[in-house]
DNA sequence: AAAGGCAGTTGATACAGATCAATTCGGCGG
DNA sequence: CCGCCGAATTGATCTGTATCAACTGCCTTT
């Protein structure tokens, strides 16, 4: 973990600017904002926070991504999401992470004091209010994720993956069929609720339906309507 | 659906005063809060919303249970929650319900007009951060749940979810060893990701085992102590 | 260029839980 | 009290995915 430039960065010229927490400050405000956040560096494979940790931060991604997991006592584990840049990390109750969260590659993020944060969002209703924004946005991702790990097949499971994490990264400016995959195989497992076989063979299966091409570091997605009728729970293709 | 009262009914006699969004209000806000609700009462398998509905109202739940569920195109069901009083219900992104929800059961709830009930938050910072809080519990246990769909065996999610629904009636005030179980065995198989014949072969194995007694409407929890080794994900009852 | 190592793929087999099919139980109307 | 009907249970069998095991390919180190 290296801190960089504990003050010499500036909110106004951020790259998330835009989509993340801040986007509801004024510039007035985000001078101030300024001064509370401090950019954080993590390497890859780095633990940014641990789920048993006393919240003591606020995180907002930068730059990079991050697994967000949960372990059972016997080491199996669930990740419950992925976080990009522009998501706010560190909301929870009773004061302890309820998740772990690793960096996937190099991360950069925006941290911030539990407490100085907790005073500047104090007064400040429309920021509570995008907080409370991002955390509903975020809930109804989980019960999108639930039918997803509770109903769906293997086959489903990938399609449904490679589709909103294609869907992620077009609205963070990526393009539309190079689809990258920072994680690895197991991480893809963990998430669906799979084992890291049946991902490999779900993926060599599309590969040889035409649905997309295995390429280094992540995907090409060749046939995006076969693959969204493969997400999808409809009876056949062309059934109404 | 049936209205009572529209307005004659008062917040600081209500039952779920202390548990509800409403523990934020002082008496005089409780007074103003009185005007904004109407009772409305909901028969036995009645839908209250559906998932594609335009979200016209908040629901806080005062008597019943609610199954909260998310249907796939080809009629399968996933639960993503069990509503008991004092949930509330209606927090969305983009003005629709991410979910449906049938009462089970007769359910009373006390419905607020989302405009209305806005206007009201406006200028209560302490009410929004209350809304907040619900919101990231209730985040959490979507997490929880997720590992339990994603990585749990038939047994453990059985046994974590009596476990858990337990735990909710023993806060309402319920008893600790005689556990009612309103909804119904699909309801439980769809909650856990599993069929119904799971569900119940599950069951026969625990009470089997003496970890539970199978009565009418519900389980006698026998031997907690076991149920907690058969939850949890330990690899026996003794390991160090 | 060889060697080592880890991520990913592929194959063979096992098994938990699904599916299909009766059967039993319990509440309710007549 | 009897017969009906939906919910739950139980049984037999099937299957999708896990598990176990080997192999491949690519990057890294020397």
């Amino acid at each position: 973990m290296v801190m960089i430039e504990p003050n010499g960065h500036f909110c106004s010229d951020c790259a998330v600017r835009a989509t993340a927490v801040c986007s509801s400050l004024d510039l007035a405000e985000l001078r101030e904002f300024d001064h509370l956040g401090r950019r954080v560096t993590f390497a890859a494979g780095e633990t940014v926070f641990s789920e048993e940790d006393i919240t003591t931060s606020f995180y907002n991604v930068l730059e990079g991504v991050m697994r967000l997991y949960k372990l059972l006592p016997d080491g199996r584990r669930q990740i419950v999401g992925f976080a990009l840049p522009g998501d706010l990390l560190g909301m929870n109750i009773a004061g302890r992470h309820n998740f772990s969260a690793d960096a996937i590659g190099a991360v950069t993020v925006c941290q911030f004091a539990k407490t100085a944060f907790g005073r500047f969002v104090e007064d400040r209703p429309h920021l509570l209010r995008r907080i409370n924004e991002l955390a509903i946005r975020e809930l109804s991702q989980a019960h999108d994720h639930m039918v997803l790990l509770g109903r769906r097949s293997a086959e489903e499971k990938v399609a449904t993956f490679l589709l909103n994490w294609r869907e992620r990264l077009v609205s963070l400016g990526g393009s539309s069929d190079m689809v990258p995959l920072p994680m690895n195989r197991q991480d893809i497992a963990d998430y669906l609720g799979l084992t890291i076989e049946t991902v490999s063979r779900t993926f060599t299966k599309l590969e040889r339906l035409g649905v997309i091409e295995i390429i280094q570091g992540g995907i090409s997605l060749l046939d995006p309507a076969r693959a969204e009728a493969l997400a999808a729970a409809s009876r056949s293709y062309f059934d109404f």
